[in-house]
DNA sequence: GACGTGTATGAATACGTTTGCAGGTATATA
DNA sequence: TATATACCTGCAAACGTATTCATACACGTC
């Protein structure tokens, strides 16, 4: 192994020194060519004698393919999303992909800047976790012909790939735990009213409710942030309100947001889960089976999801050239995961 | 705006419709070029017409500069480490760059194809935030010329830049407020042996108490896993230990382990904080600062941290060229930056 | 009017790779 | 032996940009 002391080690050089032309080294290093068995193995080890490695992008510049995935995501406060993009960044690796993952600022505008500079380095799909992405990037995706996954995120717009958890089924899997243990006064604790999965788990949870003839004592919105939530629960909690009018369980839309509650119900306004209230999350991040938390919640199948959204990226990415299936299977897709009400100590009835 | 159907806009398309060579437009969007004020504004204007965007990848294979700076992290259970890459991340888009995240996978050779997989990249700069990164690395990039500056970590072999707090006079000034309070038996909850920031904390703490006429009582090693952390705590506190050998307060390497060693004193040993044992952390994670926990801790200075992990590694960057500078500048240097002690629940003594 | 100085420009080349094309060699078939 | 077929191989042209070099031009200055 013959390191090289100033630049990188061209496809030219390992040519030169295995006594073939640069064609065939590339060929070697392109899956799928044709190639002998004894050029192979000289340029294998002239190759291994200089340390050469194919450049990714000159490679890209002319394929137009960067085995890049872009992943956006918002903020990283929650730990849903942690553990998601360190998966999907697994997975994707597993694939031959590599993970570039952009934090979408607040703002619109910027978030729009963003957007450009991605596509500008030319990944081959990308995954949006980010809730603040405007709906007009889809358009400018489709028009750049490259495919988008939405990963725990829905949109009405449905020319657009999406997977994430059956947040239907979930809510009413809550309302239906919940009055068969007995509480009555439920509330519900919104994350922000402009995203499909708030609206979806609220929904479900209304309607499982009426199925059981039973409707919303009272709701606040969290806008998915701990501060909103927190907010939120001292308006449902606080000491202003009056005993009796006081829900006796709450269904948070999100985790980040439940554990909030739960502080600030235990903390600030003094009541005891789940003596006095009752509360259930979404998501099952790692901090709801902490013992000081042991919160009730509809788990994610975070594993799943990922699979999914993998798939759905990698099949549509590679089947972008064959025009014939391009319309049938790059279709968008929408799918929703099933996943499992976690039952831990918040919802406990202590008969007593 | 008129879009195109397909494939990107070419410098050259844009300079045919201006009426200029393809250098000229290449010069407009070229810093420090000179071009004349008529051609500028009417390149601008054919770029404008045409929606051209100067393709980064093609500047970086003539460049060799990418604008990008990769950074390796290992696991992110520990809330520390999002956090951080949310701000090195912001940071560096401020100064026009944009951050590639490799997730390194838990293996020593499996992570040594991650570094390969990076370089191969041609990333401008690295910041290695992971405990688990060869160190061999460092070599490597040497070698290849590019800047590396580890973050919250440093290491033995002082050719690298390193960026951390103050884990020395951390370490000691927890052991002074800890004596201060009239704490008198000492643990310490280890992180990864073989980590120079788990030695330097430990050092600072031992030190400190030693200030005070004091030595450590026990100690245990939590490898900076929630799950070690946790065992780690049940053998101290477990009831297996004899009353009046329990140490009354401990010092956990950081704060990801303290919440764990909280969680299992409070619910597994069914010991009070701080009545029975006092708990002190590292970093200052959001978690400390909730009401479940209010974890006393040395606060990780993290946005000064950031600022300089950023300026120290573009400084490497773009002197990288000027041989005069080179050598002066482009030293190694070591920063650690001093961070307060956090006083929480967890430490006050209630005087009954 | 000659000459230096500085700025603006275009042609051409390089960056490291993939790939279409045409030729070339070997093996198999007639 | 001739011919078809398959498999390899090298040449050369891309991919989209930055940059060197030589040239052209404008502008003062002596």
């Amino acid at each position: 192994m013959m390191a090289r002391t100033r630049g990188r080690v061209t496809s030219k050089e390992v040519a030169d020194l295995a006594g073939v032309s640069q064609s065939a080294v590339s060929r070697v290093y392109t899956k799928g060519a044709s190639v002998s068995a004894k050029t192979r193995a000289r340029v294998h080890h002239a190759a291994q004698q200089l340390g050469y490695r194919p450049d990714p992008l000159a490679r890209t510049l002319v394929t137009g393919r960067s085995r890049m995935i872009g992943i956006v995501v918002g903020y990283l406060d929650n730990q849903f999303y942690p553990d998601a993009i360190q998966r999907l960044t697994q997975q994707l690796q597993v694939c031959g992909y590599h993970a570039l993952i952009f934090m979408s600022a607040q703002e619109i505008d910027n978030s729009d800047k963003t957007l450009t500079e991605i596509l500008d380095y030319k990944v081959d799909g990308l995954v949006i976790a980010s809730a603040s992405m405007s709906s007009c990037l889809a358009q400018r995706c489709q028009q750049e012909g490259i495919p988008v996954v939405l990963f725990n995120r829905s949109q009405d717009d449905d020319r657009l790939s999406a997977v994430t958890s059956d947040n239907y089924s979930g809510g009413k899997k809550v309302a239906d735990h919940l009055v068969e243990s007995g509480f009555a006064k439920m509330a519900y604790i919104a994350g922000r009213e402009d995203t499909a999965t708030q609206r979806d788990r609220e929904a479900g949870f209304i309607s499982g409710l009426a199925r059981h003839g039973c409707a919303l004592h009272s709701r606040a919105v969290g806008q998915f942030t701990r501060d909103g939530a927190t907010e939120a629960a001292l308006y449902l909690f606080g000491p202003q309100r009056r005993t009796d009018d006081r829900p006796d369980a709450v269904f948070v839309a999100n985790d980040h947001m439940a554990l909030a509650v739960m502080d600030a119900v235990r903390f600030t306004c003094d009541l005891s889960i789940p003596q006095d209230v009752a509360v259930v999350g979404y998501d099952d991040v790692p901090m709801a089976s902490w013992p000081s938390y042991q919160l009730t919640t509809v788990r994610q199948p975070i594993n799943q999801m990922v699979r999914e959204t993998v798939t759905l990226l990698l099949t549509a990415i590679e089947c972008g050239n064959s025009t014939a299936w391009e319309r049938e299977n790059v279709k968008p897709r929408r799918l929703s995961i099933d996943g499992p009400l976690q039952i831990r100590q918040t919802t406990t009835r202590i008969d007593s």
